[in-house]
DNA sequence: CCCAAATTATTGCATTTGCAACTATTGTCA
DNA sequence: TGACAATAGTTGCAAATGCAATAATTTGGG
């Protein structure tokens, strides 16, 4: 029998949600959301991305993106390029400050996941990430999302 | 040593996003957002509630939840009332015709599941939302957010 | 009993967000 | 090659969201 309060999507967001509020109260200090952290930890992570492939990693729109990159761009935490050999697409970069800047919260970001899996074995952790991963995959991507068949 | 891509936050969002934009495109033809299916659901498991404790269950804030369910209200799917004993609070609860259309919607939240957690065994899916729980329980509740002692 | 504090919900306002339209560039195939 | 399709990003605009201030009611301490 359904349950709204037993359902995983639920279960899912409410955690979610909960662990977003908690970081973003910790970023806040720095003028930073969660989306703009993920950005530049995945930078951090990969050195450059498209704004196409950060969007995708971020799970926001790229229009959001644009402007939140923009955002960044202006406080000189990244930069943007266009490549010549390519005019379609822009490359972000962390810049030193960016970098320095990531390397100050991702501490933050290790104790935040630490109190909350705090009670589980390593295990357990591994199986959650796994379920995580898993359901991701197993779930359509909402691409363009009216996009009709023509 | 930390990766954005394989920490709790990240995955939990990148799932909950994914699954929540599906469900979403399912429900976008009777004009509801998950939020208002979630209210809906809801009600249909406690019968009634305040805008409180809906909005804690949701996990929107109480502005957003007092518009949407004002939204719900002009719809006719819920009804609002002042109890005579408490004039502060206010009691939504199911219409029929909301009753109806949540019971339309709910084998789509059930069948969205099954997709979501297809590989999954019965334990599997029992350890995940356990894990759910606990994350959620481990992280303070975020009040008022800029609340500072007085 | 009465006034200050707390609770509950609503509304104003600014920010954020997403979709759609548009621009610019690159790829394709006839 | 030459146009048409596809890709990538930006921007306009409207809807949604959150915070802060406000209103209305109830609770609690002296």
């Amino acid at each position: 029998m359904y349950k709204l309060t037993d359902s995983v999507p639920y279960l899912l967001n409410r955690a979610g949600v909960r662990i977003a509020e908690v970081f973003a109260q910790r970023i806040a200090e720095d003028n930073l959301s969660v989306a703009m952290y993920r950005v530049l930890a995945m930078l951090k992570e990969r050195r450059e991305s498209t704004l196409g492939d950060l969007a995708d990693v971020v799970s926001v729109e790229i229009s959001t993106l644009s402007r939140l990159v923009g955002t960044l761009a202006k406080r000189k935490l990244v930069s943007r390029t266009r490549p010549e050999d390519n005019g379609r697409i822009v490359i972000v970069r962390l810049t030193p400050q960016g970098e320095a800047l990531t390397e100050r919260l991702m501490p933050l970001a290790v104790e935040l996941e630490r109190t909350a899996v705090q009670d589980m074995s390593d295990e357990e952790v591994a199986a959650l990430k796994k379920a995580l991963r898993r359901m991701h995959s197993n779930l359509p991507a909402i691409s363009g999302k009216g996009k009709v068949a023509n």
